[in-house]
DNA sequence: CGTTGCGTTGAATAAGGTCAAATAGAGTGG
DNA sequence: CCACTCTATTTGACCTTATTCAACGCAACG
């Protein structure tokens, strides 16, 4: 009972019980980027204070987002990127025949609407896949600033890359990996950026649903979920709905073939 | 006879016997950016002839390569990117047990190496699929550039984009696609980017080989091989070797789902 | 208390992979 | 110039993997 009250409080954000939010919310900022909690993860990362005050009037506002609200959808016109702040996103295309494809999870300090620069039109949908908060970075204001603070110009163009990166790191397993595989390397992707926030590496809730996996990674959620059945099976993780615990991590990277 | 030769000079760069060239071979740039001929494809794309002398100063050098040559290897530093002047590239990633996968073919007027940003060392590989040239972009001279050059800026960011987006169409094919879906898709993209090139939409040369075009579409040679050949029984292509002539472009889009 | 959405599991099926053999060219060396 | 080698490709037969179809359990909700 106990330890079962201790775990939640260190799995991530706590899910909240569906709120009645369901439109969005602007609110003036309250603070800046340079007293944000977040400015180590974020694009102020590796900022000088210095140059931090020019920072600061990089963000006006904040946008509320309840649960299933989209965030900006394909083809309408791009303005702003968006820092997470708290929540979980979902990114998504859908092809010409209905067919969804989830093309990336977003969490906190992450930056969405990069795909929307080239044309500046979105590409994808973006949807909160619980209560969240981002930041509004107007784009022009960004490139403008960027041109000022070369520190800032640099850690957007790292986040680019990183971005780019981390798309082709997702092309090599669907490309190449089996479903068992495509499974433990997304739970050990997962695991690894929560980690780097803060929370737990070896507990925490999968926000999307076995079909937004499934999506993900290019498999059926039946596939999924048998998949996930098996490996608790075998004793390298326990999963009960959405809360996952890894119980062998090194197991689990031999599966994955992490370099880690 | 009269048609095939005719046919030749249209196809893409003429294939040229195998040279002798196998060292790279690096020399001065002769002409600026403001001069070149794929200006309008290339970084400079956008960029007004006020700061065309200022773009100039970018590139120094141009690097020859042979065929097969290695640009460069994952793990190795990043210091510049580089502009594709002639020729053709691949990049790829070997996964941990040996298995390699293409990321990406690259031609004339693509810029290769964003991957090297974040951590300031490559992620992949990248290799001459022909003889080719590059540009040699020092990345903290384009930095600096871009920081004077707010158009070159904005062209920068965009061209990041559009390999975010690139990127994310191809977790898409891998993804959700059949088999077949996903060659006719990689056939009209490279037809969309030679017909951007102003080369022929509907008869180029694959520089890959079968087995380049399974890896960077999740299949195995065969199944690309078998596909080829039931595209070609019925009537949609016509392939010999490495020579293709896409006999109904609007058929092939609607079985890739193109919107175009 | 029925409805709805999500997840699990089993059996049948299809898509693509594996293995193997044959062919065609290109380059090599005598 | 010709035989030889090596690589790329094609094609067939068989097999594995993941998908499809279907049934069922469970919890949340109105």
């Amino acid at each position: 009972m106990k330890t079962a009250v201790i775990r939640k409080n260190r799995i991530g954000a706590p899910l909240p019980a569906r709120s009645g939010l369901t439109t969005s919310n602007i609110e003036r900022c309250p603070t800046g980027c340079s007293s944000c909690n977040l400015r180590h993860l974020c694009l102020p990362c590796g900022i000088r204070s210095v140059d931090s005050e020019i920072i600061d009037g990089m963000i006006f506002e904040r946008r509320r987002m309840g649960h299933h609200e989209t965030l900006y959808r394909a083809e309408t016109p791009f303005r702003s990127l968006y820092a997470v702040r708290t929540g979980f996103f979902k990114s998504y295309a859908i092809s010409y025949d209905g067919r969804e494809q989830v093309t990336g999870f977003h969490m906190v300090g992450e930056i969405i609407g990069l795909d929307g620069i080239e044309t500046e039109k979105h590409r994808f949908n973006v949807e909160a896949m619980e209560d969240s908060v981002v930041c509004v970075i107007p784009y022009d204001r960004l490139e403008d600033l960027a041109g000022q603070v070369p520190a800032l110009q640099r850690q957007f163009h790292r986040m680019m890359s990183r971005e780019i990166v981390r798309d082709q790191a997702v092309m090599m397993l669907l490309g190449s990996m089996y479903a068992e595989e495509r499974v433990v390397a997304f739970l050990l992707n997962l695991s690894q950026r929560y980690a780097a926030r803060g929370f737990s590496a070896t507990e925490f809730f999968l926000r999307a649903t076995r079909e937004e996996i499934g999506s993900y990674l290019g498999l059926k959620l039946e596939t999924v979920s048998r998949l996930l059945s098996r490996l608790q099976q075998v004793g390298l993780i326990e999963i009960d709905k959405k809360l996952v615990r890894l119980l062998n991590l090194d197991a689990l990277k031999l599966i994955a073939g992490s370099p880690i």
